[in-house]
DNA sequence: CATAAATCCTATAAAAACTATAGGATATAG
DNA sequence: CTATATCCTATAGTTTTTATAGGATTTATG
């Protein structure tokens, strides 16, 4: 399951994305809008922002606000950046790869296989689904 | 990412698996095979004798062997029983499903149709994967 | 320049989950 | 009867997750 923080994320970014003609948005419209603790959000927004996903202004005035579309914000960057892997196993992972203690040999592991079949299954829909997607359909 | 619960649980039953004509085998010799701390491998043993996947012996030449055989355990079936939701969120969940908080419509919240997605595509793979298909290949 | 508004930053507290260990109870083979 | 091995439940230790705190910094505005 996704942690909290990447939960609270998606739904700050979906409303970042609908409010996005409206200039900053302050992190207590967001806290408040979507039931998240601002301080918690607070942390949240800033991890965004230092990875170059959001963008923010100080002062009276400012707030957050995306960099991209919503079209160029897949979702597994979000996933990643917050949660670290996606894959089931670390012998399996692209990103955060660990190689597996117990077996001999990974290529003709029969669990690294089929991990492997889950984790392009999974990443084959979360790198393509962007931001653009979850918004509210309509 | 799986637990190690789960993982000590994938390779503990490749162990029995692959021991399968020898008669029920040892804790200590699963533990010492694959490099898990004995007492930790003995309750996740435990619990899988108790949902019925394993039968146990007691005494001299006692120990644990699978109930069934390989090709009739899907991964799924481990990996819930130990790692609970395999879902990425409470709302898309089958078996241990949560109503979203955040939003007011589940029937069109566009995160929750991809997640959906995903984890239709992990559980084809994971519900139709039995412990047969993660046996050493050769 | 002074002030208020807002994010920035880092530390830490509180809670929960995960990993591991302990030790006696129970059953069984011989 | 004894040794062997699982059964069972409690608890300890560690890590991760979730949340809070509070001062520092930046900026708009009068």
């Amino acid at each position: 399951m996704l942690s909290k923080k990447t939960q609270y994320a998606f739904h700050a970014l979906i409303h970042l994305a609908e409010n996005a003609d409206k200039g900053p948005v302050l992190i207590s419209e967001i806290a408040q809008e979507k039931n998240i603790s601002i301080k918690f959000l607070e942390n949240i927004l800033l991890e965004l922002k230092n990875a170059g996903i959001l963008g923010s202004k100080k002062g009276k005035g400012g707030g957050y606000y995306l960099m991209r579309t919503p079209k160029e914000i897949p979702l597994a960057r979000i996933i990643r950046l917050l949660d670290g892997p996606i894959a089931l196993l670390p012998c399996v992972s692209l990103n955060y790869y660990e190689r597996c203690e117990t077996c001999k040999n990974e290529a003709v592991c029969g669990l690294n296989e089929v991990m492997s079949k889950v984790r392009d299954a999974t990443l084959k829909l979360l790198e393509n689904k962007t931001l653009k997607d979850i918004l509210t359909r309509n």
